[in-house]
DNA sequence: GCGTCTGTAACTATAATCGTTACGGATGCG
DNA sequence: CGCATCCGTAACGATTATAGTTACAGACGC
């Protein structure tokens, strides 16, 4: 939902967005946008004003926010977490088991951010166009953890308002 | 908990433990573990006899199984997945987002699974010991057998044991 | 000053997960 | 064979997270 809504603010430009539109669009209640959008406004990603002709707007240019921000932004902690229940301590496994899960936690977290670092709102705005389906070439610039994947950006497809 | 699960299994061998067991060092119900046994034993990750006697044990070597079928056996669908609510159908990019974001969801996925298919139950065994707290141990031998997904996790055959 | 929009609290609804109790069926053993 | 034991699974309640809704105070432009 967040991106979704960087997503309309980023095709809206420079008009700020009424929460009220923005929720017509994701299909929910403007409140529920306003919570999200006041998280995004404390990660300075957005910008909102109040009172009347307010709205919000992106903070900086749709190819300079990374989903990792996005992220970042919205969700609570960490990517990912270790359920928080005690293990048995009597137990050389319960004892040591959350230390080596910390590890493999840590990789995968790694990984994550590393893929999200590498997309921008600017990037899924050009996914969007139904013209850009063709088979998706160039790599990007940031270069995520080893494992080879596919790029998503496409290039030629500019804002179109 | 399922980690945790197989790599009590792992350390008691060939010696089949019962869910009561587990559960112990888990610190939970012996239900809770039997429900995550099933599933591992439905991926044939590990082998379970009803009966007097009975229990699970490893149905392969630790090192022969990697968290990503940990993984694919436990969760229900893909590692992530979008809220399912529709969008707006009028809006041009509550239309197509989620077309969009999958893309960047199928990286994602393929990052984290990358990652997964690395790690298997010996090396979360080996870092246990808190004699190799030291240094992140070399990894990634990528080894392990072409796994199908769609046979491993989810629904299968009513009961095969 | 007035109308409008954001920020936020409070409450409800819904779904997922976990823990618990209960029971049928399988298995090994005396 | 009969029995004790253990798994597989259904059913139910407790807990939690998220989403949606209503309500209202404060900010801002006109």
């Amino acid at each position: 939902m967040a991106i979704h809504v960087l997503t309309l603010l980023a095709r809206a430009g420079d008009e700020p967005l009424k929460s009220e539109q923005v929720a017509a669009s994701v299909n929910t209640n403007p409140v529920v946008i306003r919570r999200i959008l006041c998280q995004l406004a404390r990660a300075r990603l957005v910008i909102s004003q109040t009172g009347a002709a307010g709205g919000s707007r992106l903070a900086r240019r749709p190819g300079q926010i990374t989903l990792l921000e996005v992220y970042s932004a919205v969700e609570a902690g960490d990517v990912f977490a270790l359920h928080r229940q005690p293990t048995n301590q009597d137990c050389f496994v319960g004892m040591n088991i959350k230390g080596a899960l910390a590890g493999v936690l840590e990789e995968v977290s790694a990984s994550v951010e590393g893929v999200l670092k590498g997309i921008t709102v600017e990037h899924v705005l050009e996914r969007l166009q139904p013209s850009s389906c063709a088979p998706p070439a160039p790599r990007r610039k940031v270069s995520p953890p080893k494992l080879s994947r596919r790029a998503l950006s496409s290039t030629g497809a500019k804002r179109r308002l």
